[in-house]
DNA sequence: CTACATTAAATGTTGATACATACATTTGGG
DNA sequence: CCCAAATGTATGTATCAACATTTAATGTAG
């Protein structure tokens, strides 16, 4: 199903606009194939992404904003997500003995096993998302995406 | 700010990886720099996004369905983003006569002027974060992004 | 014509999100 | 030391979204 069709659309007034409509629409549909297959679980993207920083630590406790800082969608609501982990025994959640303003948060075992039984149904997702397009080409669209994500941080900065 | 910054994460396991990465983070910062200019107006960016299709009917009315289906994200709440939009007085809404289960919804002339103010800014922030990317490259990033979109698609049919 | 299925839209409910604010702790200048 | 500012996290509130259900209108088979 071509873009068109995806919003009943008969044609786009440019490249540009339809590049920032292929985006949108494609990170919508990530998310929601995401979203089903991590539902059963009870997990939500974000818990997710959570989870999956967590486990990149291999260990080491991180700070609640560090989390933010590398979740793909940094809401300011990072303590009600990991609120939730805890609640389910998936992370463990202790203040910072040496500055008790702080949360280490870290993966529980049982938070691993979660993730271990999730990565073969996701990164079938993915990697069927992406078939057809050869390496090369990622990496065109890598280079190219850089530059976007780069003129997007530009624009946000100077809203601020 | 390249994606390894704002992810605070060293480097990624492919081009894949990263690929899908940048689509989630430019997404999401596109959410967000059209949130920050449709605030003041009291829009948020379904209800922009469904006042853009009715501009785009050009008077012809348009059942609730069909409008759902040309949204970037085809929520089954387009009822109430419709209810917020009638409140403000930007679109108008009534019974369809030959069918009377449908509504017909259209934009009103206060609709219009609204979408008429944001056109500049939202036209400047879009093209800004799309430049210094020539058209051959965008040309080559819509047609990798046509396919992704349709290996999207096919996953999503199948976890019907 | 009636009964039942189908369709279109609206709504109830629950959970998640954005944004602002509050609270607790630490830091650093005087 | 003390107090103001900064920092790290949590929470209050209003809005928004997903999903299931409901209501109303139409289509259709007997």
């Amino acid at each position: 199903m071509k873009l068109e069709d995806h919003l009943v659309q008969p044609t786009f007034r440019d490249e540009g606009q339809k590049l920032h409509m292929h985006i949108l629409v494609i990170a919508r549909q990530l998310d929601l194939m995401l979203r089903r297959i991590l539902k059963p679980h009870g997990l939500t993207p974000p818990q997710y992404n959570v989870l999956r920083i967590l486990r990149g630590q291999k260990g080491e406790p991180i700070a609640v904003q560090s989390l933010a800082a590398r979740m793909i969608d940094p809401s300011s609501n990072t303590s009600r997500i990991i609120d939730k982990l805890v609640e389910k025994g998936w992370t463990d959640r202790q203040v910072c003995p040496e500055d008790r303003r702080r949360a280490d948060v870290s993966i529980t075992s049982a938070g691993i096993a979660v993730l271990t039984g999730l990565d073969a149904p996701i990164n079938a997702m993915l990697s069927h998302s992406l078939s057809g397009v050869d390496e090369t080409t990622r990496i065109q669209l890598n280079g190219a995406l850089a530059h976007v994500l780069n003129n997007t941080d530009d624009v946000i900065a100077n809203q601020n």
